[in-house]
DNA sequence: ATATATAAGACCAAAAATATCTTATTTATC
DNA sequence: GATAAATAAGATATTTTTGGTCTTATATAT
C-alpha cells in the first residue's frame, strides 16, 4: 500500500467539499481549480468516490459534485479505499490463498497486524476533524473563497 | 510504502540464512535456487543488504553470504528499509520539506502515526523468531537440505 | 593459469501510475 | 427545440517504477 496521487487528490477533493459542508454543490472546475487537481483527472477520481457512495455527481449545465454524507461519517479510510482499493501491504495480506498455508506463516502475521493498525488509524480520522484543522496539502479554507468562477475548461 | 517483490526477495534471503546460523556461509546460487529467487536479481539483493550491514559477501570461488549479525538482533524493519529504502507512506511523511507546514497539517499527522506503528510492528519482529516459525513464503527448513550443491549457473 | 564464484552497472521489458484527449450525454436557459 | 455549459466514459499517451537480464570485471582456491 502507498499513498498514490489519486489518493491524495481523492483526499484533497472530499476535503474541499466537507469545508463547503455536507450538501453544498460545488463544481468540478472550482474543485480542480482549488485543489490543483488536474481536472479530467479529478472527473476519474469522482467516479470512484461516487460508486463508494461518498459523493454525488450532478451532470449538467450546473452540475458539480456534492457530498452525500455528513462529513463526520466520512473517514480517511473510506476516501482512500474508494480509490486505491483495499489497503494491503503486502500480497500475502489481500490475496491469503497465494500463499500455501498462510495462516501458519510468522511472516504472514506481522504484515497482517500492521495493515490492521494502518486501517484501524485512517478509519478514526474523519473529515470533520481534517476540516476543522490546517492541512498544508490545501490552501486554508479563508483564503479558498467560494464566489461564482467562470472558469474556462481550456 | 508497499512491499516490493525486492523487499520479499530480502526477507527470504535473509530468513534462509537465519536458519542456517550466523557465521555460516551460503552461496549465492544455492540461496537463489532453494528460496526461488532470480540469481542476477539476488546479487542485486544482497549488495543493499551488505551495505545496510546486514551481510558480509565473500567473493572467489567458495564465495557466498553469511550473516554478520546474530539473527536476533536483524529486524523485519531492517532488512525492508535495507532493500525499499526509508518506509514512509506518503511523501509528506517522507520529506517534510514538501508540505508548506506539514507540523501544522492535520493529514500529515494521521499518515506520520501510521507510519510510526508500521516500522514499531517490523522492529518488534527479528529473525530468530522467524526462522523459528514456519513460513509460507519459504519451504520448510527441513525440506531446504544443506549438501555442497554444485549448481550451475549455466 | 584455470575454474568458479561474486561485483557492478548497463540494459531491457513489463507493469503501474499519471495525465490527457475525444466523443457522448445531461441539464438549464433562451 | 436549439444552444451553451457542465460532467461521463473510456481510449490513449506519457512517465515512472519495478522486475529481471546481460556483460565485463574482479576475487579466490586449486
Amino acid at each position: 500500500m502507498r499513498l498514490t496521487r489519486a489518493g491524495e487528490y481523492g483526499i484533497r477533493c472530499v476535503l474541499h467539499l466537507a469545508r463547503n459542508g455536507r450538501g453544498k454543490l460545488v463544481s468540478r472546475m472550482e474543485i480542480a481549480t482549488r485543489t490543483d487537481i488536474p481536472p479530467h483527472f479529478l472527473a476519474k477520481i469522482a467516479q470512484q468516490l461516487a460508486r463508494a457512495g461518498i459523493i454525488e455527481i450532478l451532470q449538467g449545465s450546473t452540475g458539480g459534485y456534492r457530498l452525500l454524507t455528513d462529513p463526520s461519517e466520512i473517514t480517511l479510510l473510506s476516501v482512500i479505499e474508494a480509490i486505491i482499493g483495499g489497503i494491503s501491504l503486502n500480497d500475502c495480506v489481500a490475496r491469503p490463498e497465494s500463499c500455501h498455508n498462510s495462516s501458519y506463516c510468522a511472516i504472514h502475521r506481522v504484515w497482517d497486524k500492521a495493515n490492521r493498525q494502518l486501517r484501524d488509524s485512517l478509519r478514526e480520522t474523519n473529515f470533520v476533524v481534517l476540516a476543522a484543522e490546517e492541512s498544508c496539502c490545501l490552501m486554508p479554507f479563508s483564503l479558498a473563497g467560494n464566489s461564482n468562477l467562470s472558469i474556462e475548461e481550456k
